[in-house]
DNA sequence: ATTTTATTCAACCATATAGTTGAATAAAGA
DNA sequence: TCTTTATTCAACTATATGGTTGAATAAAAT
C-alpha cells in the first residue's frame, strides 16, 4: 500500500538507511548486504523484508540468490509528506514577515 | 541531539503527523491539541513529548498551562537524508542515461 | 481555605520490534 | 547422490511503543 507510516518507520532506523546507501553501487546479494554489519544474517534478512515491505526495495530471484536494489519512488510518501509541511511553515514565515513590514510601512 | 533516528520515529505515527498539522494555526495547549483526538490526554501528552524529544515541537509554560509549537528547523535532519538519498540515485539514473545516449551514438 | 483545572508522573498491559539460534528449503557444485 | 551455499521460516527473548487508569503537582478560581 506504500504507506506513508510504514516509510517513514522503515528509514527511522540506522541499519537500514545503512543498507539503502549500500545499494548505491547496484544491486546486491542478502549476504553482501549482510556482511558489514555487526549482526546475524537473519538479521538483516529481516530488515530487508521491512524495507521491501514499504516499498524502499525491490528482489530480483535468479536460482538461490536474490538480488536486492532500491527503488527511488518508494521515498516520495515521506519527501511528500515532509515537503508539503515545509512548504505550508515557509507560507506562515512568509506571511509574518510580510505582516512586520506592513506595520513598519505604516508609522 | 537531534537525531534522524528521533525525527523520522517520531514522524513515523499518524496521530503524531496530525498534531504537527493541528499546530499550523499557531500555539495550541495540550488540551486543546488532545481534544479531536480518539484517545486519551494522557496518552496525546505523551505523543507530545516524543516529538518535543525529536526537536519537532517547542513548550511555552505560562503558569499551568503549557503552549506548544512546531518548529519547523526539527524536519531538517530527516528532510536532508532524504533529498540526499534522491540526489544520489538522480546522478545515477542521469549517468546511466548518459551511457545509453553515447551508446547510441556510437552505432 | 477549598475546589477546579491543566498537566505530568507512575504503574500497568498488549502488541510490535530487533535481535538471537536452529531447522527447513531449494539451487549449485562435487 | 551427497554436500555446500543462499536464503527464508519458526520459535524464542528482551526491550520499545502506544495505549490505559489513577495519583500527584501546581496554578487559578471561588
Amino acid at each position: 500500500m506504500l504507506s506513508i507510516d510504514k516509510t517513514l518507520g522503515a528509514l527511522a532506523d540506522p541499519t537500514r538507511r545503512e543498507i539503502i546507501a549500500q545499494l548505491n553501487v547496484g544491486e546486491q546479494r542478502v549476504s553482501d548486504i549482510a556482511e558489514p554489519h555487526q549482526m546475524s544474517l537473519n538479521a538483516v534478512s529481516k530488515h530487508i523484508k521491512v524495507l521491501e515491505d514499504a516499498g524502499l526495495l525491490i528482489r530480483r530471484r535468479e536460482g538461490r540468490t536474490h538480488y536486492l536494489s532500491f527503488r527511488p519512488d518508494g521515498l516520495e510518501p515521506a519527501a511528500e509528506w515532509i515537503e508539503r509541511t515545509r512548504a505550508m511553515w515557509a507560507r506562515r514565515l512568509d506571511a509574518l514577515e510580510a505582516a512586520l513590514v506592513a506595520d513598519e510601512s505604516e508609522k
